[in-house]
RNA sequence: CGCGGGGUGGAGCAGUCCGGUAGCUCGUUGGGCUCAUAACCCAAAGGUCGCAGGUUCAAAUCCUGUCCCCGCAA
């Protein structure tokens, strides 16, 4: 098939290698402009883009897809499907009709189940045993169209975010391909609109800690929001991050929120909401690398009765 | 040229302002104690202080250049 291919993240790239291992005809590939990001705003090209460069796919990156001319563009392509994953903007109408094919989507959750932005990223931070991939029929709505074909999978009890984006995207490429192949065939079904549920872009607030609430769910929040925004605290005067982190089941005497209660040879464990207590294993001090939380423990020497977060 | 922090034995840090014998907490190795141990005690090995120039009797420390890492803002 010919096929328009619209991304933007890492996951979205094995969906369009496996595209073009299934012989398809990737005649554009569409992705945001590049921008200035990281340290020195150098210009940075997303990771679609430069695999479709590796590949010599035409890119086109509008900044502005409603008007005249991105339209007659879009349309110039003459494909049978556009194949959406990833693309971080809405489209209207006019992209979803472009083709006889219409528009399909890879969405990272067993919709309708967390439509958005972040759907892996707060599978994980409510605490989801399983998720999976769901590829749709596009409409106009969020994440609403008719569903093709969904695929499952469970989550791990330590699995970040990283790691099971990471996972679901060669899962999305396989329910893509399979799709692709019985488009023809497969029955849409439409999604139970009441059971929806939604999964917003996460803002930098969403990392800070509240130490208020459970150990379970800031260990959750840890392994859910990473790569971005972080989970974070702040320790004398400087942000901490902290990138892995457990529940324990320890008692200990009563605690604010957020203090150190103990400092072992390689861990620290902190008061959580209601008695409860997590284990601090691998963190970050602002303008160092992360580190186990042992060498933090030998550099910076945590004392118990320290609070974390305290002047937020 | 967006703003800022940092590169010191294998790890994490102090020392740099006010140049003059390389320090702390771990790790490693050997020994001791112990029923035993990730615990405790004793000892040892291990560093051209990111790199290159400069100033000086003398540079981790002061000056210049350069490479790399990290945080913030977008």
């Amino acid at each position: 098939m010919r096929i328009v291919f619209m991304g933007t993240p890492q996951v979205a790239v094995p969906s369009l290698e496996r595209c073009l291992q299934d012989g398809h005809d990737i005649v554009a590939v569409y992705t945001q402009p590049d921008r200035p990001s990281g340290r020195g705003n150098k210009i940075t090209f997303s990771p679609v883009k430069e695999t479709a460069l590796k590949y010599g796919i035409p890119v086109f990156q509008p900044l502005r897809i409603k008007t005249d001319e991105a339209i007659a563009e879009f349309r110039s392509h003459a494909a049978d499907i556009v194949v959406v994953v990833a693309y971080g903007r809405i489209l209207p109408e006019t992209y979803l009709s472009a083709f006889p094919k219409g528009a399909i989507n890879v969405h990272f959750s067993l919709l309708p189940k967390y439509r958005g932005a972040a759907p892996v990223n707060w599978a994980i931070v409510n605490g989801e045993k399983e998720t999976g991939v769901t590829t749709m029929k596009m409409d106009i709505g969020l994440d609403t169209g008719d569903i093709l074909l969904q695929s499952k999978t469970p989550i791990g009890s330590e699995e970040t975010a990283i790691e099971l984006m990471s996972r679901l995207s060669i899962t999305g490429a396989e329910l893509l391909s399979e799709t692709l192949a019985k488009l023809d065939t497969i029955v849409p079904v439409a999604q139970e609109h009441s059971a929806a549920s939604f999964a917003p872009i996460m803002s930098r607030d969403d990392g800070k800690i509240d130490w208020h609430l459970s150990a379970r769910e800031i260990a959750n929040r840890v392994r859910g929001f990473q790569p971005f925004p972080s989970s974070f605290t702040r320790y004398r005067d400087a942000k901490l991050t902290i990138w892995k982190a457990s529940e324990i089941e320890v008692e200990h005497s009563p605690a604010p929120a957020g203090q150190i209660v103990a400092v072992d040879h390689d861990s620290i464990q902190v008061a959580c909401a209601a008695g409860s207590t997590l284990e601090v294993l691998e963190v970050q001090p602002e303008g160092k690398r992360r580190m186990a939380v042992r060498d933090f423990i030998n550099g910076s020497k945590p004392k118990v009765g320290e609070i974390l977060g305290s002047n937020d």
